[in-house]
DNA sequence: AACAACATGTAACCGGTTACATGATTGA
DNA sequence: TCAATCATGTAACCGGTTACATGTTGTT
């Protein structure tokens, strides 16, 4: 325990805890589902793989498609134990890197800045309409709380999307300065 | 133009529009209004700075305060046209790095779950006490559109806060299932 | 036959963060 | 005098992304 985990290791261990999976699984599903809160590249989860089954955390068996191979990763105990204390522990990363908000920020009068408020809001509506089909894929795989966590993206981008929307009508209507509420 | 700027270059040209600067002022200001949704390090403004410089996107003047050097920089033409294509680009990225949001991701029951939650609306409060202070600062700098953004930082933050405590509740008291509305 | 999907991996690149190093000025 | 703040910069580090490289299997 008290190794400190990397992005990708938090993402690979977490998916392996709810069943064995090969590399190319663990990117197929994180693409899927948490991409768009935690994403993983192939360039960080293989190497991560190998660091985690050289640290003893997860154990690779081969179960080869006839002579393609493939390795299926499973938690061993101390990477069962490791998840669990991070899983435990207070979460750190809360980023974010907004450009429609950063375009907002400089924005100098009302048209720029109902123009950034439409871009941003644009950009939410993107984002729900691949959320949205992933819905129902995320409820049927386990019964709970990965769906709360794709729910809690649709809620914040539609959330975000009538945000910016509203503003934007505001800003376009004229009355342009700061207040209002939630 | 079409030069593609890097995040860090971005964030000085915008606020370099807004009134000269030096790098030590840029860094400050970042550290008080963007920094929630675009964050830059001295180890990066100061090495774009000299980079901008060199494109001749920015131009520097000695401005020492007795001994202590100082160079306050600004916009030149070609940075303002940089600048403004930018404004007026398709915002790209949009990006989230959720730690409490992977942690109910990977909640196997009702009590991580609840736990997740409860974690991740602890970390909007945090934001919240950092934001709801800068306020007042924003909405003077400015008229208008700083304090905007500021505002959705607010406005995003309670939203998600309520959202989680909200869950956090439904979860700790029995229907766990997904469902219910924005 | 050809293409999409399955499957694994490496290497170069990029760029942000952290830590380090230095020095002046101002206010307590 | 001491600490906080002003002020600038570099170097090492870290780690994620992109591109490249290769081969199999299943589907059209």
């Amino acid at each position: 325990m008290a190794t400190n985990l990397s992005a990708t290791a938090k993402v690979i261990l977490g998916m392996l805890r709810m069943r064995p999976r090969s590399g190319y699984e663990i990117k197929s599903f994180v693409d899927t589902s948490t991409s768009f809160f935690w994403s993983a590249a192939y360039g960080s989860i293989y190497p991560e793989l190998k660091r985690l089954r050289e640290a003893g955390l997860i154990a690779g068996t081969d179960e080869p498609t006839g002579d393609r191979r493939r390795v299926v990763y499973e938690l061993t105990d101390a990477g069962h134990a490791e998840l669990e204390a991070w899983m435990e522990s207070e979460p750190e990363t809360m980023e974010l890197r907004d450009e429609p908000l950063l375009q907002l920020f400089f924005a100098r009068d009302a048209d720029e800045a109902a123009a950034a408020l439409r871009a941003k809001a644009n950009r939410h509506a993107e984002f729900l309409g691949r959320l949205e089909p992933i819905r129902p894929l995320a409820a049927s795989l386990t019964a709970g709380t990965p769906a709360l966590a794709l729910e809690f993206g649709i809620a914040f981008h539609e959330f975000a999307r009538g945000w910016c929307e509203r503003k934007a009508a505001e800003v376009e209507s004229g009355r342009a300065t700061a207040g209002g509420g939630s």
